[in-house]
This record gives C-alpha cells, sequence and structure tokens, in this order.
DNA sequence: GAGTCGCC
DNA sequence: TTAG
C-alpha cells in the first residue's frame, strides 16, 4: 500500500519520521513511461559506455557501474570524488540530458535552475551502495532527484550524522524521491535489490536515475533573467 | 536479516 | 571528510 511509505501517514504509526524535505511521492511512472525513459537512457549509456567508479584511496571497485548524462557528471576513482564534463574511460563528453528528465526536474524539484548532471546507477542482483551523503554539489540548496527503474530496492536513510537512526523503505520502478530541505544531506543507501520483482530492465537488477544541480547558478541580471524569475517582480 | 559500529 |  502507497501510504506506508508517506512520511506524514508513517510518522503517524511508526513515530519514526522520515526526514523533513524527504518526498516519496505517491504517484510513480506509468509502465509506458518507464519504458520509455528506459529506452532513452540506455541508448544514450549505450553509446557512452559505462564505468566503473573506485575508491579514492584504496581503488577498490565499487559494486555499481555507472554513466552520466547531462553537461556534468559525477565520478570516482583513487583520485577522489568529483564532478567532471568528461567520461573517465573515453573523454567524451557526456551524453545530453533527456528532455523528458528535465520536465520531471521542473515538475518535482521546486528550484528555478535545470539540473546539471544525471547519474546513472546500475545495481545487477548483489550490487549495493553504502551509507552516504551527496555532498560533491556546490549548490547544496537544490533537492536531488531520484527515479528507480526495474527490481525493487531497499532504500535506507538516516540523519545527517552517520550514527543517526535510520529507516528502511521499498523503493520500486517508477518511484519518484526528492531529497531537499533538511533531508538534503541525509546519509542514505541501497542495502539491497530484490531480484526478479521487476521485467524492466534487460539482463534484470535496477537502474537509479539522481538528477542533481552541481553549481551555484550566475547571479541574477536585468540583462538575462533567470529561468522562473520576473523582472520587478 | 536488520541495524549499528569501528576500522583499514 | 571510505558511495568500500
Amino acid at each position: 500500500m502507497s501510504h506506508l511509505n508517506d512520511p506524514q501517514q508513517h510518522s503517524l504509526v511508526s513515530g519514526k519520521p522520515l526526514p523533513a524535505g524527504f518526498r516519496h511521492l505517491p504517484g510513480r511512472l506509468d509502465a509506458t513511461a518507464q519504458e520509455g525513459l528506459l529506452a532513452e537512457v540506455l541508448a544514450s549509456v549505450g553509446a557512452a559506455g559505462w564505468f566503473q567508479p573506485t575508491m579514492p584511496r584504496s581503488g577498490r571497485p565499487l559494486s555499481v557501474r555507472m554513466c552520466n548524462l547531462g553537461s556534468l557528471g559525477w565520478v570516482s576513482d583513487k583520485e577522489g570524488y568529483r564532478y567532471q564534463p568528461h567520461h573517465p574511460d573515453t573523454g567524451c563528453p557526456w551524453p545530453p540530458l533527456p528532455a523528458s528528465l528535465l520536465e520531471l526536474w521542473q515538475a518535482v524539484a521546486g528550484y528555478p535552475h535545470p539540473p546539471e548532471a544525471c547519474l546513472v546507477n546500475l545495481y545487477r542482483t548483489g550490487a549495493r551502495m553504502g551509507l552516504h551523503q551527496d555532498r560533491d554539489e556546490a549548490d547544496l540548496s537544490a533537492p536531488v532527484v531520484s527515479v528507480s527503474l526495474g527490481d525493487d530496492a531497499l532504500f535506507r536513510i538516516g540523519g545527517t550524522n552517520r550514527r543517526d537512526p535510520g529507516r528502511t523503505i521499498v523503493l520500486r520502478s517508477g518511484d519518484v524521491v526528492v531529497l531537499g530541505g533538511a533531508s538534503r544531506l541525509c546519509f542514505h543507501g541501497i542495502d539491497r535489490i530484490l531480484p526478479g520483482t521487476s521485467a524492466l530492465v534487460p539482463g534484470g537488477g535496477r537502474i537509479n536515475l539522481t538528477l542533481r544541480r552541481v553549481s551555484v547558478p550566475p547571479a541574477a541580471s536585468p540583462f538575462s533573467p533567470q529561468p522562473g524569475t520576473r523582472p520587478g517582480g
């Protein structure tokens, strides 16, 4: 039942609320939208190629494979975490961010500038993502918007301190989640992929899309009005 | 198995 | 400042 994942509803039942600013949208993308979005993303990623991120310092590979769409992409290697405009293996610019994702951002982010990065994470069965914060973006006032495609995932979200207690939520194909406001810097991760719970992703598993604004937008100018603003307003 | 902790 |  979808209401079980609703922050207000659940806090009333368990007394263990989700962080303020965290939204698990009640309506998920329908099957047609999921298929169309995945086809677009896989076409772009197919041309660019997946890369295998590794841990800073140790060089140990993460269990997920990654690609990015947009003007900037998140990468991790022995040198550390960063955003960069090109694919780490080929040096090519990331493929463009699909219009459908720009529209989704505009509809749910509540932020007046477009996203610059869409991190595409591929979780095959057994892949996980340890508890972490998204804090490599210069503009932390913008939310992170996540779209789940494929197999169900157990998503854990805690507080802004690593040892804060957390909650586990099932993310299903088509689910949209927004980490904004006070939840923007909450620790979160993927504990487990539930194999065989969706047939959407070829070869099985889950693909997660995270839309992010990376850089602080340029200051508003009367000669170059920003989207969502109005002169004299 | 879920959750927490400590450490390389 | 470990997304291990």
